[in-house]
DNA sequence: GTCTATAAAGAGATAGAC
DNA sequence: GTCTATCTCTTTATAGAC
């Protein structure tokens, strides 16, 4: 893969709500290019083909995730302050670029198969937050909890999850809380026992 | 789609680690009729195509899950030890058929673009621990969380993500845990904070 | 280096005999 | 229900202009 211009880069997420919407299966090289505006054979010119293009996306989202998630890391305050900035951060850059996120959660075993991506995806997600719950239990602001990873996935998992269910397939009848971040967390981090 | 015999849907999960690996879009519809035994012509008699045939797949699954849910949550006890004994029952039988469950959790936007599988994956994961919730709010074994969709979404999402991370794409230095379920809802019944 | 046009190869899907 | 042969569409790759 050629190094991609940032027009061409930005050109390429107009394309991205077909993806979401009907899988990259279902979509031609040839819909990309037109709702793109850029001509195939020069998508050919820089990627190897359909599945590049996608993979180059998202490591693009998840490297600009991974940046602001390492910079709300770094600020002041309590291991669990900057875990919710770390996860708000998560989830305000998934859901501003809503088709992408849609995507990209919607295509997890796409991440899988590519150790490049799996790589992007820790840095993004798990190691910032497993750090976070790590320093936690350290400063006592944390509950020691046996494997972080579990904590790390508890709170991947329900990030992803409430951006599927309120994001990318919304129910008719679902009211989407302002505050999907805070709420969220605020379950995740009292548990539901009483 | 024609009634599918059972020996011919056993067969097709023969075909299911090939599609868990490398995804439908990379698998050819020839490598999945030999992988399974089944005439190509055979599985275009019974089905429309590729897609048709996952969704198949993805539907059995669903339902047994669902079924099986169902029966955890009609046990005697509180509403925490059945929410318990339901998500035990979830992990165990997507790690039991691993091939398809992976296939199952890598493709969720597959499912959430098709009506059908979306009703399917919601009895089988979020009716039944959704209405646990509201129970165990109602007997007191666990707290009202002011959105009980925000519960079972991170419920759900853990579990995916503990399989995803676990079995599916498993990192090379970890350690499963023996009882997954156990410690996973340790981590989500009590939180994370101390 | 970048684009237009087009040819070649490969896969999905179908038709009709058995 | 199953087989062989075939048709069509998509992707891939290239040749040559700018």
């Amino acid at each position: 893969m050629r190094k991609v211009p940032a027009q061409i880069a930005s050109k390429l997420h107009l394309a991205l709500p077909l993806i979401a919407e009907q899988g990259l299966e279902q979509t031609k090289i040839d819909e990309i290019a037109d709702t793109a505006g850029i001509p195939k054979a020069t998508l050919y010119y820089y990627f190897s083909g359909k599945e590049e293009i996608l993979a180059f996306l998202f490591e693009d989202m998840l490297t600009a995730i991974a940046d602001e998630a390492s910079i709300a890391m770094g600020t002041e305050g309590t291991a669990v302050e900057r875990l919710e900035a770390v996860v708000a951060t998560q989830i305000r850059l998934l859901t501003q670029n809503r088709a992408l996120g849609s995507a990209l959660i919607g295509d997890l075993g796409r991440i899988s198969r590519s150790p490049a991506l799996v790589d992007s995806l820790q840095s993004a997600f798990y190691t910032p937050v497993e750090n976070l719950l790590i320093e936690g239990a350290g400063d006592g602001s944390l509950r020691a909890i046996a494997n972080p990873l579990l904590g790390s996935m508890t709170i991947f998992g329900s990030v992803i999850m409430s951006i599927l269910v309120t994001v990318i397939a919304p129910a008719d009848d679902l009211d989407v809380p302002n505050d999907l971040a805070g709420e969220l967390l605020d379950v995740v981090m009292r548990g539901l026992l009483p």
